[in-house]
DNA sequence: CTTATAAAAGGACAATTGTCCCAACTCTAA
DNA sequence: TTAGAGTTGGGACAATTGTCCTTTTATAAG
C-alpha cells in the first residue's frame, strides 16, 4: 500500500553529499499539493520522509489513487522522458520532506553515474511491477477480499488514511467501503 | 489498446546489424505462448511484427489482460532488473515475429550504449504512463463508456480480438460485454 | 457431410455496488 | 459559543454486473 525504495534513498543521500548543488530539501504539511496534474515542471522529487498520495483526477472530480509513495520513491520523473505534462498529482498525507532536483541535473546523473542509472531503471521496473497485480486483484475479487488483503499487509490502514482515500485507492465508493467494513465487524 | 514503439524497434534493427550475435529471430503462431508466468528466464523479447497479449492468471483461472503489445514492445525485461520470476504470460494473437536477446547481452547494451539505455528508460516510462489512466477510467466509468472509448480509438476491435479477450481486457465478463454491445445496437 | 468442439448470444435471477439521502460527530474559525 | 465545513456511519432503493444455463452459430476434424 505504501511503496518505498530504501536503496534508492540511501544513494540519493550519498549524491546529496557529493553534488551539493543538485538537491534541494523541501517540507510539506499534510494536504499540501506538491505536484499538480497537467502542469509543466522542470524538476522532480524523491521522498526523504513521510507519506504522499499519487492520484489522478478526472473531469467529474473523481480521484483515482495510484499509490501511496513513501521513503525513496520518486515522482515527476516520467515527464523527463516523455516531455509531457505531469499526468498525476501528488499530495502530502503526513509531514513530508522531499529532495527536489532539476531535470537537467537528473539527466546529468543518469548519463554519468551508472549506479544511479541502474537504480532509476530498477525504480521504474518496480513501478510497473506492482501496478498490474494490484489492478488485476481489484478487478477480479470482491471488495471484501480486497479489504482483507489490505488489512493483512497493513493492519492499521484505517487509522492512517481517510475513508475517502481508502475508497479511492480501491476504486469503490465510501458507502461500499463502510458496508463491507461493517460486515467484517 | 495495442501499444507500439517504432523508435525502439528501429534501433533494435540497427543493433541487430551491428551485433549480429545478440539477437535471434523467432516466429510464433496464434495462441502459442511465448513467455509463461512464474518461470525463470534468461532472455527477453522485442516484438518485430504481429500482436501479442500480456496477461496475468490468478488461482481461479481468471485472466487479466494488461495490454496488447505490438511492434517494438519488449517483454520479459522487468526480470532483468528485479531478478524475479516472470510475472505475466505473453501469448501470440496473430502470427508474431520477435527478437530474442539474452539478459547478458541486454545488460551489456544498457551499460555501453547510451542511446539504447535511454530508449529502454523511455519504454519503461511509457509502460508506467499508459497503465494508470486506463485503470482509472475503467474503474470510474460504466462498461458502456469504456466500450465507446475502445471503439473510438479502435473501430474494428471486435473483429481482431475475441470476446473473451476484450472482456478480460476490460475486467468484465463476456455476458456483460454482450449485454452492453447489444444495448449500443 | 457429419460430428465434435469452441465461440457467441442471450434469458432469468441473484448478488453486488452505487446513488441519494440524512444524522451524528469532530474540528476549526469567527 | 456558535456556525459551518468536513468526516463518518448507515437506511432505502435503483442500477449494474455476475452467475448459471441454454441455444445458436461458427470452425475444425474425421
Amino acid at each position: 500500500m505504501v511503496i518505498t525504495d530504501i536503496d534508492f534513498l540511501a544513494y540519493i543521500e550519498v549524491l546529496h553529499q557529493k553534488h551539493s548543488g543538485y538537491f534541494v530539501l523541501e517540507n510539506y504539511n499534510p494536504k499540501e499539493i506538491i505536484l499538480e496534474q497537467d502542469r509543466k515542471y522542470s524538476s522532480l522529487y524523491i521522498v526523504k520522509s513521510g507519506i504522499t498520495k499519487c492520484y489522478l483526477s478526472d473531469e467529474n472530480g473523481k480521484d483515482f489513487i495510484q499509490e501511496f509513495l513513501g521513503e525513496g520513491m520518486e515522482f515527476g520523473e516520467l515527464e523527463v522522458f516523455s516531455g509531457n505534462l505531469s499526468f498525476c498529482s501528488i499530495e502530502a498525507i503526513s509531514n513530508v520532506t522531499v529532495y527536489k532536483i532539476s531535470h537537467k541535473h537528473y539527466n546529468k546523473l543518469l548519463e554519468n553515474d551508472p549506479v544511479f542509472n541502474r537504480l532509476v531503471i530498477k525504480a521504474l521496473a518496480t513501478k510497473i511491477g506492482y501496478k498490474a497485480p494490484r489492478h488485476s486483484f481489484q478487478q477480479s475479487y470482491s471488495i471484501e477480499k480486497n479489504i482483507l488483503k489490505l488489512k493483512s499487509h497493513y493492519p492499521d490502514f484505517d487509522t492512517i488514511f481517510s475513508k475517502n482515500d481508502i475508497a479511492n485507492y480501491l476504486g469503490i465508493t465510501v458507502r461500499s467501503l463502510n458496508r463491507t467494513l461493517l460486515s467484517l465487524k
